[in-house]
DNA sequence: CTTGACTCTGTATCCGGCTACAGGGTTTAG
DNA sequence: CTAAACCCTGTAGCCGGATACAGAGTCAAG
């Protein structure tokens, strides 16, 4: 205690956060930080004497950076795959090239699907916004299997049991 | 190679499948498509005496409409509320407009998202195919956090157990 | 009749991505 | 000194969306 080294801090910019810390500025929740943790997406943060984690703000860029990843579409694993690379300082991020480009390439085509379907659906809705009905767009793609065809209930008419 | 029309394929006159045919020309899987039953996405079908599933035809079409609904993103439990109200015959769709016109603008708003970072990410791409090296954009974003900080390992100072 | 493909129900399992909780230690303000 | 507010580990649970398997009945061909 003589010496706590609380708050020498000023070293380049390692302001030393404390897991809940981390969570309020990143929104993320303390368990689910850990679970990050667990799964190899943060890296093994310091420790204090008495093994509180304690991390540096730069993780807070890590985050973020794990949120929008997800966003748009990255798995955990995928993302903590870019990462590694990273990290790893493998060159330039070989196989992280794989993925984005990989990803690029649903990107688009998930893309291309859903202004079709947005489309079809705004005319649809617009259409029937104004008619109060719709003919057969939207709904049209639901159409049939008319749930009413069963027998009452002939569940068992062998013996079973 | 269309179905089977061994009967009169008139209105709505069920061409029997049953549940293994089903599977095949939807491409669903019989697990799914009894899951899929079990949480009222199908409406139970009728039964031979013996107690088999007995599909009409059209319920591919509304395999089809479930396949095309999840990858725009709507859950099951969505692609239910749709359904349902439609086929309680409940004037056109009221919730589920409501629904639709949500998941438009997410959907709208995902897309531009995706752009953006579309742009991003590959911009960077090809930036570093060139340059062989990234500097900053994508993996820019990874940046920090590195990962190298721990003391080695000093877990448990302190004596617990 | 026998066999093999098919189906039935019910329960268990998986995966991803968290979240909760129990049962402790630590830090800090009063 | 004490209590509150943190933090730790470990394990369990949840939700969505399936998938697997066991154990039994059914059906059609040979």
């Amino acid at each position: 205690m003589a010496l706590k080294d609380k708050k020498p801090v000023t070293t380049g910019s390692t302001v030393p956060l404390k897991i809940g810390e981390v969570a309020k500025h990143s929104g993320i929740g303390i368990e689910a930080l850990r679970f990050y943790e667990r799964s190899g997406l943060l890296g093994r943060p310091g420790r204090t004497q008495s093994g509180y984690r304690v991390y540096d703000a730069a993780v807070l860029k890590r985050l973020d950076f794990i949120k929008r990843a997800q966003v748009l579409g990255f798995s955990l694993s995928e993302i903590k795959r870019i990462i590694a690379d990273k990290e790893a300082g493998k060159s330039p991020c070989l196989e992280v090239r794989e993925i984005v480009r990989h990803r690029l390439e649903e990107l688009g085509e998930r893309l291309k699907e859903m202004r079709r379907y947005r489309r079809e659906l705004g005319a649809a809705l617009t259409q029937w916004e104004e008619t109060g009905e719709l003919d057969g767009h939207v709904c049209g793609l639901i159409e049939g299997t008319d749930i009413e065809h069963s027998n009452p209930t002939p569940r068992r008419l062998t013996k079973r049991s």
